[in-house]
DNA sequence: GCATGGTATTGGTAATACTATTCAAGAAGG
DNA sequence: CCTTCTTGAATAGTATTACCAATACCATGC
């Protein structure tokens, strides 16, 4: 959720370069130097340089003797980076980077839930059900600042319960997901009944257990999800 | 599957602090100073610093005035970072980090059949078919070192053929995965028959346009391949 | 076509000044 | 006494600058 530390200067070149490679203004192929970055940001070359290391480790650039730093094609970026995601997620780019983490949701929740029933402790599994019960409050009253809050934690205890540290890894990406759908408007913000009752359905067959109860729930869930972002923002193909 | 450049220094100092610090021999908390870095591995501050915002950006450590470089806890870490799996997968770690990588490849694997089975080209999936016949070829042969190249060759082009960019992602992690499990000697790096039988499934419900039958049939593939896991290296709560 | 050398640009070092953060000592107040 | 607040010094990262080395592109000329 929180953009990276702007107290050093090279996280201050990181927020204006990377947004701008990662939406496509340095397209794949576009060269600069770094006495390019030294003007332009106005930083010494210390500071440029390990701006570009970041970007390097990324996978976003590659930096070579003679011919400066070039922007590698984007097949080749490390999409799983959070700092990239939130940078596409901010940029014009935002609608096919949600629906990327949507349909990858939709693929990662349902095993995790199972995954959740089957192994997590008992005292773990009774949280659930606590947030479950303030998210109807939540729901009920109409709250929807505490009920987006509280649904990212359902989703990041789900992830984190699953004992699985990819899935836990996860959880950043989620809570960007369910806060940008959201703050971009591009779901029906309003907590619709059916969904209450189906994270219910989760939470109760994680605590008793029940794998494949909990998995087939958090699909419903997840594949209306994706549904919904269809009706929304239309079907994957008319983009 | 190739390792970061080591032409620069800093690679060089990443080279043998991320392991440290992936493994756990620099375990959470600890604490180490440029200076530390600057003798350790007989560099100059400017190198120093660049190998510690790389470590930065994967969030594996935190850099403050006066307090020196941290380790961050391992619930922080960038798990996805493809240079972190790599370093994990090289150390005695490898069996956890092979056990969630596969797990989430069964998550994955299967949504992205069903997806490339929608939306492919159809020169694309042409492609499938091509590859999934000569894996057939070099398995009745025993071409094991070929069959391996295919195998990769084959799930990254389901992940590349779901048109979702996050799937297409973790083709570097699948093809790692494939790699260590027989590098590591974790599986029985035979190829089955009954294995052989569902790619063939998954190839040909791709080109036919089926993306219920693809996901099955990859579903079938990947959850074999976690029971395998299991049988070889323990159950999951048996760690 | 192919060698070859000039040159632009990154890679790396070193010295130095600045700055943020911690921590301890001491003062003020209860 | 004990607690709390201020103050200041010590420490380690942060940032700048200058300079030399290494590299890889590219044009030149054979």
């Amino acid at each position: 959720m929180t953009d990276a530390d702007h107290r050093t200067l090279h996280n201050r070149v990181l927020a204006a370069l990377g947004p701008a490679i990662a939406t496509g203004e340095f397209a794949p192929g576009h060269v600069f130097t770094l006495e390019r970055l030294e003007r332009d940001y106005g930083v010494s070359r210390t500071v440029a340089r390990e701006a570009v290391r970041v970007l390097e480790s990324m996978r976003l650039v590659l930096s070579r003797p003679r011919t400066g730093v070039r922007v590698r094609p984007v097949e080749e970026w490390s999409v799983f980076d959070p700092q990239l995601i939130r940078w596409r997620l901010a940029g014009p780019g935002r609608t096919d980077q949600l629906r990327s983490l949507t349909e990858l949701r939709a693929a990662v929740e349902p095993p995790a839930a199972a995954a959740a029933a089957r192994w997590a402790s008992a005292e773990k599994r009774g949280r659930l059900l606590a947030i479950n019960d303030e998210m109807l409050a939540a729901g009920g009253a109409g709250d929807l600042e505490t009920f987006l809050e509280l649904d990212i934690e359902f989703h990041r205890l789900i992830l984190r319960l699953s004992g699985n540290e990819m899935f836990a890894g996860l959880s950043g990406v989620v809570a960007e997901v369910l806060a940008g759908r959201t703050a971009y408007h591009l779901m029906p913000h309003h907590p619709r009944a059916d969904a209450l009752r189906l994270h219910t359905h989760v939470a109760q067959a994680v605590y008793d257990g029940l794998p494949k109860v909990a998995e087939a729930a958090m699909r419903a869930i997840v594949d209306e999800v994706v549904e919904a972002l269809s009706r929304v923002d239309g079907p994957r193909n008319a983009r």
